[in-house]
DNA sequence: CGATTCCATGGAATCGATTCCACAACGGTG
DNA sequence: CACCGTTGTGGAATCGATTCCATGGAATCG
């Protein structure tokens, strides 16, 4: 059962292993004769070269390594989805690895695309810079996509952040909003900090109430949007508006909602980070801070490759829209603007 | 920038490549003294060993291949996740395609992932036996999941497709539902087929109305949904119920539902195939047929290792389970039992 | 105490494709 | 007709890790 290799296909064409590989991979010189007994060979052989073996003798493997939090959040399926068909466009195999939102897991995986020699990785990183040694020793090129590490000399793709959630805050307190409670994304993560910086800034900015009681810490994940639901639903005072840091988070702070009774729009207005296709579901649909995620991954790619042939491509920042919905209405019950 | 190779592990271990190696797999007899200098020099060094080379002379790769149709849809997100967490315990690196629903994108990764010598390849496939030649001629190791190929002599983990459906048939025609619109799956597809069939003996089972304008077909994407909600509304004798093939079909239909100011459970009765946290969101919620994904993953990796150690697993079939949820009550407008 | 096993080790072969280098054949030019 | 450049080709080296085989020394046995 053993697979044919480039041998093989030479000697059944009666040619040395050197022209069958000249043929195949079309380079050099090579006679029409030549040419047209390897292919019929290796069409008839069903040759299909060895990957690995092409890879270690010349130096790149067509392979990007892309490394996510976690697969089941739609926002970053949405972005492996446009990673890869972009890579593919151009030859890429992509090579995916799931965190898991586990700094240990990024390790492993971080390793094991390393030890593979991808040709270049995307990321989505967590943690501290000090736990991604390989790629800040610049061992491969690398591209950081949606978050970033502080003070690595490496590109990155991500959302205008602040942009977004001072756009929420305006919004929800032109409405007459004052008591906006926050779920937070983990502050082991850049977008999680720079949302929460940008939130206690806006707060600041619209003479909102800025009590410590109204942010909670979750970590992306739905169970911690349903938690902090039930926190901040449960104070003496609580919030009129909720605003949640990602859609998973979401997810669960508008499952806590309905449990209670409470109509979303009616009852309370709540905002989402990121926009999903089943936010429109609801009814009244979820206003949004949305991006192009889309553009996101395409530019991730764009930036890898140049930075793979050799450039040093400049970050891009994303703009943020506000999508407004039936969740955040005009006249919010008991909130008179 | 050549990155660190064993001999230069062994060179400043004063040891030999072949010494360095053993000690570095840990396999056969070293000496102590061998095993400590080899290993600091290899700290030292940040030494990472080559996996081409390493997969060039043994025969694995230890890595599978896992091609799904659609990572965007909930269900393939939920089932990639198990199946990469499940891969990764036994050591596997999952290299992941998204055929994206197209057959000349399944063929192309296909290929390349047999070039990578995957060791084995979960895929839930499409289109006919004929486009999986390289599978077929047991070139390698594979399982199906979810869907399968009709005659291929390949195990596959599926859900009880014809159960769910005529669980969830029976469920509403005991609600008085005689319209049932069904929104079917493409039938290029396993799944698409088996539902559709089981719907129509469900049909005839209970002696709901078996009209032939009840059935739409549909690709297993939201637009498609939305498509087949308008055309079923569109009847002259519209439908009472909807039951949906697939979740992302179920967002579509239950956004055309929205748009039209037709209010779930109420004025429509609502069933969806496969279960997603975002369908709780609803209010009411959506009844769906469930499936436990996480164990269908499990299963697919457990049946391809077998497999590679040379044995014959069986194929699995797992239970489906009807979740009755507000979206189809007891009584439903106007339909009386 | 001589013979045999065992252990640790290094040299060399190996995996499969690519590529450097050398060489032969050929056509054209001075 | 000698010389040179071009073209097509094969042999051999190469990529990096693993593994077969041979060897020398230590340990064990009769």
């Amino acid at each position: 059962m053993r697979s044919t290799t480039i041998k093989d296909v030479a000697r059944k064409a009666g040619v040395s292993a050197a022209t069958a590989s000249r043929v195949l991979s079309g380079h050099s010189a090579t006679s029409e004769d030549a040419r047209q007994a390897v292919r019929e060979a290796a069409a008839e052989l069903g040759f299909r070269p060895n990957a690995q073996a092409r890879s270690l003798r010349k130096t790149s493997t067509q392979t990007i390594g892309l490394l996510l939090p976690d697969i089941r959040n739609p926002f970053f399926a949405d972005l492996a989805h446009a990673i890869e068909q972009r890579a593919s466009e151009f030859q890429y195999l992509t090579l995916f690895g799931n965190a898991n939102e586990s700094q240990e897991q990024q390790e492993r995986y971080l390793d094991v695309m390393l030890s593979q020699r991808v040709d270049g990785l995307i990321a989505a990183p967590q943690g501290e810079a000090s736990s991604l040694v390989g790629i800040l020793a610049g061992e491969v090129p690398t591209v950081f996509v949606d978050r970033v590490v502080d003070g690595a000399p490496v590109p990155g793709v991500t959302a205008d952040n602040a942009g977004g959630i001072a756009d929420a805050v305006r919004h929800l307190t032109a409405l007459g909003h004052r008591r906006i409670g926050y779920i937070a994304g983990p502050q082991s993560t850049s977008t999680g900090r720079e949302r929460l910086q940008a939130f206690r800034a806006a707060v600041a900015e619209t003479g909102a109430d800025d009590d410590g009681d109204l942010v909670f810490l979750g970590d992306f994940q739905s169970a911690s949007g349903a938690a902090g639901a039930r926190r901040l639903l449960d104070l003496p005072m609580p919030p009129t508006a909720l605003l949640a840091a990602d859609s998973l988070m979401s997810i669960g702070a508008v499952g806590v909602c309905n449990e209670r009774g409470l109509a979303i729009g009616t009852d309370i207005a709540f905002v989402a980070y990121d926009d999903i296709e089943a936010f429109t579901l609801l009814n009244p649909a979820l206003t949004v801070i949305a991006h192009d995620v889309h553009a996101m991954g395409r530019l991730a790619v764009d930036l890898l490759i140049a930075e793979i042939a050799g450039e040093s491509p400049e970050s891009v920042v994303l703009p943020s829209r506000l999508i407004i919905r039936g969740s955040t209405p005009s006249l919010p019950g008991g909130n008179p603007a």
